[in-house]
RNA sequence: GGUCCGGUAGCUCAGCUGGAUAGAGCACCAGCCUUCUAAGCUGGGGGUCAUUGGUUCGAAUCCAAUCCGGAUCACCA
């Protein structure tokens, strides 16, 4: 239980003894952080008891102090000020806090427990490479993920890849007329920047089509449907869903192409899956469950052979569930997929993190299956987020403004290198250490950067910003780790969770503002992260993070460790500065972000 | 038009289950390397919290209306 928890059920518990006959209710009970300028580390909002008591907040908060020093062990002493009461703890409880958990390797954590979450993310499809925007949707799953696991949940990371499509025909399309053959080894390129190269091809050979149509007089919207490569694309499909041998089989080759560069994406990002799902596999389930639908009389088909389901009882509209010549939608797939996932797993929640352009999607997904009477319905839960712009407006693959996810990693190593070399801190590394340093700075940036922001909100990629490894990035992090670590390499202390050896003691002396500031920021970790796993929002941690990286930046302009004023202050600095490294790495590390010893 | 999301410093963002004088970073200005890593630290200027009204001891935070920006409402995915 943290301090500030303790100290609302002693208030409680207080108020309880000195006003046995009122009713007071605990939700009423504030307990803040106290503000910098005034004296006191924890403070009890009055007011709502002023009025309920009947009291001057003076005499109230005099009481209530004078209570909370004399029966409970944590205050040295408490100050009124204007309706608020300041709780100052004693030195003696932040030290013991210190030589309990600097070493805990499960300090924040809880303990696990059968809930079964499924959180999906990434998700491609098969006709081009990542981009910027799947990378704050792939940072954003596995964050998540992670996050989930401390507060003691089972989860399992999944990807679910759009294998299958229109939109995947057109590449193929464009491959059989242009590629003459053509392999990733063949053309030198990784096999999902082929795929997406001829998926570009086919709508510029699509685009002539249609201005051609349009100048020999037919309607735009009539030519854009009509145009012969767009009829091409719909014939693949056709003959995909009925199993053609040709098309299944140009369909693997080039998909597996696909698959082999996204590997070595995921590779280097630190991404990994527990299950990975096909749609190509759940579009057929899909199916099903719209006979069943049928059956049941939840849905309907119109004259075309279409079916459809009525929503407009729940203020939505009538929604298209399988096209008249009878192959899948989009909605389709995920009704297949969405039963799948809950049959492999018995889900108790199942969180899709995907972009806020389809929270329409996601809610009739919901709907539908809950009309259905499915019962993965009610697990399912929409991680949604803001999508990613440049200063000039949204990203557009058709005009070429797409950041390619690839070469955004370069960049981000290519700029630490080049930082790294600039200020001369190369000495001491081996070549192979210095490329694995890049990385973990370039990469770190990239993940804190796009981790920063909370998810719903839409945000803005400034490629200078970006490229900025100072303030508010995880650079500033790395960089006070990396002081620890030479801090307790020189004192011979080696940074192994569980290990550290320090002697228990007892320190009399004052803690100083800056060493308590400390403290106290390390005493709020595990409320910041059940906060961040409640969420589901890891920027939650990035503030965190910074701020405790800014405090031990301040901590260590002013005071030594190392020369501290006696050895109980050395020991006592030590544990604060081992405990923050552990705090650190952990909540970095639940972000997919490393921390250098060295830098 | 309906629904949903957002509007806080020049820029990017915290703060939003109501609490003290609204905080960071970037940028700008002035200092700090003979002391554990200056990718750092200290200080400074910079605000009508979109607007108006309401709720109350107290509103950036809650409610209502309005304005601005975005998303979405396809036999695309």
């Amino acid at each position: 239980m943290t301090l500030s928890d303790q100290l609302k059920v002693a208030v409680e518990f207080a108020l309880k003894n000195l006003f046995p006959d009122v009713e007071i209710n605990p939700a009423q009970i504030q307990i803040n952080l106290t503000k910098p300028e005034f004296t006191g580390d924890y403070t009890v909002v009055l007011f709502p008891f002023v009025k309920l008591l009947r009291m001057k907040p003076d005499a109230l908060g005099a009481q209530l102090g004078d209570y909370l020093v004399t029966n409970t062990p944590l205050f040295s002493g408490y100050a009124i000020v204007s309706g608020f009461l300041n709780m100052s703890v004693k030195d003696s409880v932040w030290v013991s806090f210190l030589t309990e958990n600097f070493n805990n390797t499960s300090f924040g954590l809880q303990p696990e427990h059968e809930n079964k979450v499924m959180v999906e993310y990434s998700s491609p499809n098969t006709n081009k490479p990542l981009h910027f925007g799947h990378l704050r949707n792939i940072f954003l799953g596995a964050a998540v993920a992670e996050i989930l696991k401390t507060t003691g949940n089972n989860v399992i990371k999944a990807n679910l890849i759009n294998d299958r499509g229109i939109h995947i025909c057109k590449s193929m399309i464009a491959w059989k007329h242009l590629a003459n053959g053509a392999t990733p080894e063949s053309a030198g390129m990784k096999g999902d920047h082929l795929a997406g190269y001829y998926y570009v091809k086919f709508n510029d050979l699509l685009k002539q089509e249609v201005a051609t149509m349009v100048a020999a007089g037919t309607d735009e919207k009539v030519a854009e449907k009509e145009a012969p490569l767009m009829l091409e694309a719909q014939e693949m499909l056709r003959q995909w869903e009925a199993g053609d041998a040709d098309v299944r089989h140009l369909w693997e080759t080039m998909n597996g192409w696909v698959y082999e560069g996204f590997d070595v994406t995921y590779k280097r990002l630190g991404i990994t899956f527990d299950k990975v799902y096909h749609e190509s596999n759940t579009y057929l389930l899909g199916k099903k469950l719209v006979e069943k639908g049928l059956e049941k009389g939840v849905l309907f088909k119109k004259e075309n052979g279409s079916v459809w389901i009525d929503l407009k009882e729940d203020g939505l509209d009538e929604k298209l569930l399988l096209r008249g010549d009878g192959t899948s939608v989009y909605i389709t797939q995920d009704l297949g997929t969405a039963e799948l996932k809950y049959n492999d797993f018995q889900l108790d929640k199942s969180i899709y993190v995907i972009a806020d352009e389809q929270n329409y999607h996601m809610q009739v997904l919901k709907l539908i299956l809950k009309k259905m009477g499915e019962p993965c319905a009610d697990g399912i839960y929409h991680l949604s987020y803001g999508m990613v712009e440049l200063p000039s407006g949204r990203m557009k693959s058709r005009e070429g403004t797409v950041v390619d996810a690839d070469d955004m990693v370069d960049e981000m190593i290519r700029l630490s290198r080049e930082q790294t070399e600039q200020s001369g801190k190369t000495e001491g590394f081996t070549a192979e250490e210095l490329e694995t340093l890049y990385e973990t700075i370039g990469l770190g940036a990239l993940k804190f950067y796009l981790l920063r922001v909370e998810p719903k909100k839409k945000m803005i990629f400034d490629p200078k910003e970006s490229r900025d490894l100072h303030g508010f990035t995880a650079t500033f992090i790395q960089y006070a780790h990396a002081r620890i670590c030479s801090i307790l390499r020189k004192e011979n202390i080696k940074l192994v969770p569980g290990t550290n050896e320090l002697p228990a003691l007892i320190v009399n002396e004052h803690i100083l503002p800056l060493e308590k500031k400390m403290i106290l920021q390390l005493e709020q970790y595990p409320s910041v992260l059940a906060a961040a796993s409640d969420e589901l929002n890891p920027s939650e941690l990035c503030n965190y993070s910074f701020q405790l990286a800014q405090s031990f930046n301040s901590f260590y302009a002013e005071l030594s460790i190392a020369k501290a004023e006696n050895e109980e202050k050395k020991q006592l600095r030590l544990m604060m500065a081992v405990m923050t490294a552990m705090v650190l790495r952990h909540a970095m590390g639940l972000l997919g972000i490393r921390l250098p010893e060295k830098m």
